[in-house]
DNA sequence: TTGTAAGCGTTATCAT
DNA sequence: ATGATAACGCTTACAA
């Protein structure tokens, strides 16, 4: 029993003594502490009262064991795992990764863990990984912009309740989603830039495939229209929400189209990616031309200038998201509202017309 | 046992007719197929042959009832979890991004699932998502920059193999290290600075409990000594490594010191920090003030103007760092020596000196 | 309050 | 090649 004796270097709190180590059970605890397994268990867990003399002792005997208690036969013996499958698209992204970071707050309060995977915008993936989600028997999954129709995604949710961010899907007891309110985001940054006297407001799109991408292709199209401007195709670029395809796009668009006195981005890193195009042609931002991005990732606070961008609270999203899965974990009804958008106006945008008054340097 | 008939929206691929759905398990599948479950389980495994026409049927059944092995009473059982443990000090930080997405591409190989945590620089937590790990018996443990004392870690690594990366320990067959050369990259960038006939170079350090942080103050320190201009403690400030740190120590240098030609960051995140400050005071890069970070985290290319600093082969360290704690798993001898780091010049920095000739602007 | 015993869904060791 | 059967380490009725 005790042939564990694979010699580690300076192993601390583990006692040399008998079956010290990684594989104390459940039962030698109860064994040693002369009680028997379940009402170890329950001291585990807290499930009942028991005799503090037994208490102690038990408590004693894992301590001296260094005793941690097996998490898989936990939860094949209890049916839960407290734990959540949080699918991306990608772990590394900027723009993730304040949502990850308000998940697992949120989640650490009710004992809840994240398994946090990647999909890689690739649909086939993005099931893959629901499968792994599902044999795993995670309590619930996160889906952070699922690709997959709706239709899928109620299948899966069969086996443990779904919460879709940045998309609305027919809510139910065991599917939910939390949009953002894209369109709305985009829309007000289309008019501030119009209320600063811009009218040539060129926009370097998302890719098509993705839902946000459109909407805010289509908030710009509202905002332009309802100002009596007009959209016009021939102002918009295609990008696909890198820096390089921003760079690539705003190329593109100063060889073709030099009459534009306003850049839109349907996202920030379009927006690193279009600024650094700018600065190699020699075009002053925003003496030349005001740009504006979408998302308001951290560093964008600290672009030269710094950028003028929709901010969506990624945080507290991912807050409220940690939080909704564990109500419907627990079969408490969920409420999501819609997250609105705030546009942040940074010192990338200028008031043009008139004549060149310096509008809004003096800050 | 067919009580399963919780209404799901369009649930797909999920048959409609007996035990459907989420609780299948190996012995219905054995059942209906007409075998015992140990053939399904190595069918399931391959781990023996079978005959064709049992095969087919097992599998037949799978798919009829869209089974999917219970992965915990798959580990309980086999005392494997195929599982890496992965602890970075913060997951939402951009600077681990890369060497995330390194390691789950690399661990998708060999089909081991990573369970990514973040401890936030606290050696409180960093014990305590260890022993979460431990509790979920991973089968190895990978760390972006333990905390932890040597001793301690090689406590931990009697339960499952450990890596850290970005340091050093003593190479055993439980514990390993894969240090990142920091010294000779801060000594690269500062002796870059020098040739280009810099003499007052500030430095913008990172948080001194960071060992990496020490390192690359040493390493600007070992280059200034090695051109005999020698350490001034007076153009040294206190960063924290994020951009806010750089900012404040940047805006304390400027008041107190305006002599210095050149600013070298401890990383790009304190880089990001500076350059702001110096906007805001007009001073210009690099014509006034040359810049250089260290990390090459992917935004900076994208600074205006593109930073110059010092790059890891974050993705790559991050594959290797999979590999290497695949091999430990399976007992096999790994070789693990220092990443080397290279200087990226780019266009943050600026060669002085005799006159004020154009140097490097032109590329 | 505490103990006994029957699972939880697999794998693995035996025989056959 | 296949099937019983005993683990794996815990939870949880059910009794006492």
């Amino acid at each position: 029993m005790s042939e564990d004796t694979n010699e580690a270097p300076g192993a601390p709190n583990v006692p040399s003594g008998p079956t010290a180590g990684p594989n104390v059970t459940l039962e030698e605890i109860a064994r040693a502490a002369g009680v028997s397994p379940s009402t170890v268990s329950r001291i585990l867990n807290g499930s009942a009262r028991v005799l503090p003399e037994k208490q102690r002792a038990v408590e004693e005997a894992i301590a001296r064991f260094n005793y941690r208690p097996n998490v898989l036969a936990r939860s094949l013996a209890s049916g839960r795992t407290e734990t959540i499958g949080v699918l991306t698209q990608a772990v590394s992204s900027p723009f993730y990764a304040e949502w990850l970071r308000g998940i697992e707050d949120a989640l650490a309060e009710p004992g809840f863990t994240p398994i946090f995977v990647s999909s890689r915008w690739n649909v086939v993936d993005e099931k893959a990984r629901l499968e792994e989600f599902i044999a795993r028997r995670v309590d619930g999954i996160i889906l952070l912009h699922a690709q997959l129709d709706e239709a899928t995604l109620a299948g899966y949710s069969r086996y443990a309740p779904m919460l879709v961010l940045g998309r609305s899907v027919q809510n139910g007891m065991t599917l939910a989603g939390l949009p953002i309110d894209n369109l709305q985001g985009a829309r007000d940054a289309t008019r501030h830039l119009i209320e600063q006297g811009h009218r040539e407001i060129a926009f370097i799109a998302g890719p098509s495939s993705h839902e946000d991408a459109i909407e805010r292709l289509d908030g710009y199209r509202i905002a332009l229209e309802e100002a009596g401007i007009g959209f016009d195709a021939d102002l918009v670029e295609q990008g696909d929400y890198l820096e390089t395809g921003g760079l690539a796009a705003m190329e593109r668009l100063m060889a073709r189209r030099p009459m534009f006195t306003a850049v839109f981005c349907a996202n920030d890193q379009t927006a690193y990616g279009a600024r650094l195009a700018m600065f190699r042609r020699g075009v002053r931002v925003p003496e030349d031309v005001s740009l504006v991005g979408f998302d308001d990732l951290p560093t964008s606070s600290y672009m030269t200038p710094p950028l003028t961008t929709v901010r969506q609270p990624t945080y507290e999203i991912g807050r409220l998201a940690a939080q909704g899965i564990v109500q419907m974990i627990r079969k408490q009804p969920v409420a999501l509202s819609p997250i609105p958008l705030t546009l942040v106006t940074r010192e990338t945008t200028r008031r043009i017309g008139a004549s060149l008054s310096p509008g809004d340097e003096h800050r």
